[in-house]
RNA sequence: GCUCGGAUGGCGAAAUGGGUAGACGCGAGGGACUUAAAAUCCCUUUCGGUAAAACCGAAUGCGGGUUCGAGUCCCGCUCCGAGCACCA
């Protein structure tokens, strides 16, 4: 009551703070991007979230806040910052969660989304919300119908008959997603598996661009590995046993080949059964093709018939027997395989099941034995000549072969954008013209797919029944809506261009802004996003829409966010919310804390307990804005620790190693408020800076206190330089070891020479000691350490 | 099985063109201020020989090696995590 000075002693209060910086941030637009009139545009790319029920999770913010960090640091260095950010509200997520709770997803969806824009605002990202995007918006899903056109009119878009999970009891087809273990997630059936005719896009077709790509991007390691062995090419070749053709990465090993593989579906399996096989062969390929896809895949176990038929080996000569085995896929290859047990485990396992002969044809040191005329040359050379030799005989081609499948676009759901095609007697598949535009999802209240093993949409006569747009007859619509991955691999095309005249993207826009110039994002997508989005990148470059045909000049991808040791999940009931810590400590240093706990590339380990000393670190930078002597002589020691912490903040923060930058930032507060120091203003307005981009709201807040008021944003002030001078010291501490131990520790001139530094060093009791003999040797590392051996 | 990561104090973690291991923070202990508490500030905190200081020794998952010197490089393992999974 009678504190007088309590009047002038403001408290740092992150809430006030906070709402009243969101507040004139979006006043004074603060965070909208001047997209046509930006000198050094600069666009920052985070993975859009699926705006999932239960709230915005601490993992979306740890991505977000990093991505952040490094997009406000680039504005800080003049550049013209573009971070937007939307929605990935399409798929079979909110589906089955819309299912679940009872909920119509058109009207679950946007209820989600504003929750998840409150959080996101609140979270202190630099996000330009005048460009924000839902997949799920028919101004957004427009064009995606439009892309899917673009690959159709490139001979992209293509039908054909492919297998689907099917849950017998629910009577339904699955994703992927909701076969765990082979068992439906729901009902815990056995999954089978139907064909079903659907849409693929030819994605293998840009096998070796998408491979060889690789190379010029500047992406984690991690990632691209992920990709190439995704996109798995193998250089090998086809070799021709009679009218079989086998591919092999292992043509070295032919003289081992002592029987042939088909795939059940193999067309030639009957041209080479045998009457006495017939039915044995007939009763294994209807079990191959009922029996689920998961035994097949999980059981070790090889089973296999013998046709009765044989072939010769092109190499040896040799009869050998032709038998069918699900071990060999049709759809790899070419659905045969020449099976060498002697070098393959997988035939090994086999040949040793059905007793059949095995033949080594490979030395240990990687020569050829028993092999012909190839004896002794090495498996490499052996490759080569082999093939050359059955190429010469018109018995073999070399050949490349790659993993990649072209891509299942057709999703027999809801909750997603129709595919743009109309099925017409007379006209046959007739894509909807542009101008048609979007197909609309229409609003239906039973959405739940049920057993006839199409899409809800086909039930409902009013939608899928359409004049043809070619001949006006009556036609039917596609029922199937594309997958999620087609919504979110043009996404980033779109963001500079909402509001635009045209669509999907301005051209002019388009040039400027892109490709993306940072982008960070879960490791979990570092396949199929990552790739479908080049890919249909690739493609609308081809057809001359873009001028690039890589979209993320550089990707880095951000690690996971475990808490108290274990995985967070919300049946442990671990899960950290973010609104509940930003109420308690505040967005700054919730952000900031998420950033210290571990290396953003690798994630971290959140401890309740540890947020306190972020939130110390703010406290105290508050306290040194507040008491700060603006007229007061510096203290060198402090200048050079600036200077020290400015070079460490500004080299740190692009490699996004926040956690570290972090520590140099309290390292300084150390020195800068040691003792009772106060600190000068000169000392704290540059920390006040290299603490922005962390936590953005409070350095706003002092930014202002400092005198920077009248609409000038900490965020478009110059980031601080330092000065190189003061880096260097001129006495410097020398580490002294004798026979590799450190046993002493002498401050000596920089520049000192060895003689010096040897002279100086025996005046150490502590190191003279352990001198009893001329040394054998002695190692000088000038500025660093004298190494004396004995 | 294959591929890619990882293993450092009581805890989260720093430090890799080989050169003082443990910065920074949490926790813990002690002190100052206070009637008291909170807050704040200061000090200590890898382990062992000792209670402390000085000093000495050991120590970066395990076993070897290279080197004046290894958390860092090489060889051989163990364990943990993630992804792919019969791709010939």
């Amino acid at each position: 009551m009678d504190s007088a000075d309590q009047t002038t002693v403001a408290v740092y209060d992150p809430t006030a703070i906070e709402t009243k910086w969101r507040q004139r941030w979006s006043e004074r637009g603060t965070n909208v991007t001047d997209i046509s009139g930006a000198a050094r545009p600069y666009y920052a790319l985070m993975m859009f979230p699926y705006p999932s029920a239960e709230g915005l999770h601490v993992g979306n913010l740890f991505a977000f806040t990093g991505s952040d960090i490094f997009a406000r640091f680039q504005r800080m260095q003049g550049l013209d910052v573009f971070e937007p950010l939307g929605y990935d509200a399409f798929g079979i997520h909110s589906e089955n969660y819309a299912l679940k709770v009872g909920v119509h997803p058109a009207e679950m969806i946007p209820r989600n989304i504003a929750n998840f824009r409150r959080q996101l605002e609140r979270g202190g990202l630099m996000v330009d919300w005048s460009r924000s995007l839902s997949t799920t918006d028919p101004a957004y899903y427009r064009w995606t119908q439009w892309v899917f056109l673009q690959l159709y009119k490139q001979g992209l878009a293509y039908k054909k008959e492919a297998a689907v999970n099917w849950c017998p009891s629910c009577k339904t087809v699955l994703a992927n997603e909701q076969v765990i273990a082979g068992e439906c997630e729901r009902c815990g059936s056995k999954v089978e598996q139907r064909f079903l005719s659907q849409w693929f896009f030819g994605i293998s077709r840009y096998a070796e661009r998408l491979l060889d790509n690789l190379d010029s991007l500047d992406w984690s390691e991690t990632t691209k590995t992920a990709q190439r062995n995704w996109i798995g090419k193998s250089e090998g070749a086809e070799l021709w046993f009679d009218d079989i053709k086998v591919f092999t990465t292992r043509a070295d090993t032919i003289y081992g080949a002592t029987y042939v593989v088909l795939a059940p579906e193999h067309p030639l399996v009957d041209q080479y059964t045998t009457n006495d096989q017939r039915a044995a062969i007939n009763a294994y390929r209807d079990r191959a093709a009922s029996s689920d896809l998961v035994t097949r895949k999980t059981s070790k176990e090889k089973t296999g018939v013998a046709t009765g038929g044989s072939v010769t080996n092109p190499a040896t000569g040799e009869r050998i027997p032709v038998w069918v085995s699900d071990y060999v896929l049709m759809e790899y290859g070419t659905g045969a395989i020449m099976a060498v047990p002697a070098h393959d485990e997988r035939d090994l396992e086999f040949a040793h099941g059905f007793e059949l002969p095995v033949k080594k044809v490979v030395h240990e040191d990687e020569t050829l034995i028993d092999s012909g005329e190839f004896t002794g040359m090495t498996v490499h050379d052996a490759k080569r000549a082999i093939v050359d030799m059955l190429v010469a005989k018109g018995k073999g081609a070399a050949v490349t072969n790659f993993r990649l499948h072209d891509w299942c676009i057709s999703r027999q759901r809801y909750w997603g954008p129709p595919i743009p095609i109309v099925y017409c007697d007379t006209c046959g598949v007739v894509p909807v013209p542009e101008d048609q535009l979007p197909v609309l999802l229409p609003f239906i209240e039973d959405f739940k797919p049920d057993d006839s093993g199409v899409s809800p949409l086909a039930r409902h006569d009013e939608w899928y029944r359409v004049p043809c747009p070619t001949c006006a007859e009556m036609a039917r619509r596609e029922t199937d809506v594309s997958d999620t991955f087609l919504d979110s691999a043009w996404y980033f095309l779109r963001y500079p261009s909402v509001g635009a005249d045209v669509a999907p993207f301005d051209p002019a826009i388009t040039r400027k802004w892109l490709p993306v110039d940072s982008y960070i994002g879960g490791n979990e997508h570092a396949v199929l996003h990552l790739l479908y989005s080049r890919f249909v990148t690739m493609v609308l470059h081809d057809a001359g829409f873009l001028d690039f045909d890589e979209p993320f000049i550089k990707f880095r991808a951000h690690g996971l966010i475990i808490r108290e040791g274990a995985k967070m999940s919300k049946s442990k009931g671990n899960v950290v919310n973010p609104d509940d810590y930003i109420d308690t400590w505040g967005a700054d240093a919730f952000r900031t804390y998420l950033m210290f706990l571990g290396p953003f590339e690798e994630g971290g380990d959140f401890r309740d307990k540890g947020i306190s000393g972020v939130k110390r670190f703010l406290d105290r930078l508050w306290a040194s804005v507040r008491d700060a002597d603006a007229t007061g002589d510096v203290d060198i020691e402090v200048q050079r620790k600036l200077s020290a912490t400015i070079k460490k903040v500004s080299e740190d923060v692009p490699r996004l190693s926040y956690n570290t930058a972090i520590a140099a930032m309290m390292e300084y507060m150390n020195v800068l408020r040691r003792g009772e120091r106060t600190p000068r203003r000169a000392e704290v307005e540059p920390l006040v800076q290299l603490v922005a981009p962390f936590a953005p709201y409070l350095a706003e807040e002092l930014w202002e206190q400092l005198g920077h008021g009248h609409g000038a944003s900490v965020f478009d002030s110059r980031w601080p330089e330092f000065d190189p001078a003061l880096l260097v010291e001129d006495e410097i501490e020398l580490v002294v070891q004798v026979n590799g131990k450190v046993r002493g520790k002498i401050r000596i001139a920089r520049d000192a020479g060895q003689d010096d530094a040897y002279t100086r060093a025996m005046e150490e009791p502590g190191v003279a000691r352990f001198v009893t003999s001329k040394p054998k040797k002695v190692v000088f590392v000038p500025g660093r350490l004298l190494s004396v051996v004995i």
